[in-house]
DNA sequence: TCGTAGTTATGTACGTCCTTCATGGTAAGA
DNA sequence: TCTTACCATGAAGGACGTACATAACTACGA
């Protein structure tokens, strides 16, 4: 190994802006501490498992014309029946709203999903879940439970529990700091 | 609610193979008791949890030609003198080698690996990190370690230990999983 | 009432990841 | 030798996601 570099100072200013490196490490507190490379592992784990997880949904919804965005729209909408703006789609799914416009297109060519003005709001879209679509849930609902069983094999319930709520620990964290950062961006250059 | 269905028989011949599915409740065991829900809560939990990572390294490696896969393999290669291959890398990351080919052909691009022939064998090619490579690395581990201790800001160490061996023992039910069916579709129509 | 600022969905244009299939070059075992 | 298998890559395509611009519409203040 070589000796430890002195990364008190930025190594590369282009990386982050001063003002981004500082609010993260204010927000990550005291920064000599040997849980880094733990981090790093939970981070890279996080994406294995992410890929399994699309692996097995890409089995089970294969050539139906549904995959991952459009199934997570999918499901939400199946919990309501006037049916849900792309604005609030857009938000629940933490994606651009955007992205949502063209997963309701899709899933609106398959005749799972149908628009519909909204009463209280003329320049809102709500979509809405068709019989044809609550019927694919029905259909997708079994095939998909075996599916996470085994995805899940061995784990405890209280195991379940600690992980789902791990995941959303870090969903949390990063949404805190996304806030911080585009709200210190908005604001002047100094504070 | 309206009655339940009868899942014993396949709701939809095209979703699985019925080999597929007896192979899926083979492995997945027992299939009439409560952690369903929590399994599909997890499923849900981790997507959310990885567009949380995925967001951070968008915003560290911004503008910089580097992002998501490529850097994985970068990370690799920087652990390695002589260089790993083309169908190594691919195996080891658990995607396609046409995929790695690709992102090794951006990194070519930026300067930041090279592809030298395996002296062992003709037909191989080796992704070798550069000095570029490795000075791009250097730059970035030290924004990267902040964003990641942001993300897990409160997990203990326990937690981050538990936490990676979930997510690891995800992948490898999924793995041997994938393993199975791969191998029961190579073999005869019927056992 | 009018005008302005903000919100909503969407068109346009991109970039990235990942896949399958086909192909020419190469290794290795019959 | 010759047949089979493996290696990287060309070609083509699907899906996800983004930023920016725009037309329709709402809301609020003058």
């Amino acid at each position: 190994m070589k000796d430890v570099h002195n990364y008190d100072r930025d190594p590369d200013g282009s990386l982050y802006d001063p003002r981004v490196r500082a609010a993260m490490a204010d927000f990550a507190g005291d920064p000599a501490d040997p849980l880094t490379l733990l981090t790093f592992e939970a981070g890279a784990a996080v994406r294995t498992a992410y890929h399994s997880v699309e692996r097995m949904r890409a089995h089970g919804s294969q050539g139906r014309g549904v995959s991952a965005g459009a199934l997570d729209l999918l499901i939400r909408l199946n919990g309501s029946d006037a049916g849900i703006s792309i604005g609030d789609l857009a938000r629940a799914a933490g994606v651009s709203s955007r992205n949502v416009t063209g997963l309701v297109d899709t899933l609106e060519n398959d005749g799972l999903v149908r628009r519909v003005p909204d009463p209280g709001d003329r320049r809102s879209v709500l979509a809405r879940i068709t019989p044809a679509g609550r019927a694919w849930i029905e259909a997708f609902r079994e095939p998909s439970r075996l599916a996470m069983r085994a995805m899940f094999q061995g784990f405890s319930a209280e195991e379940l529990v600690v992980f789902r709520d791990l995941c959303l620990r870090m969903a949390a964290n990063q949404h805190h700091l996304a806030d911080r950062l585009s709200h210190l961006s908005q604001n002047g250059e100094q504070p």
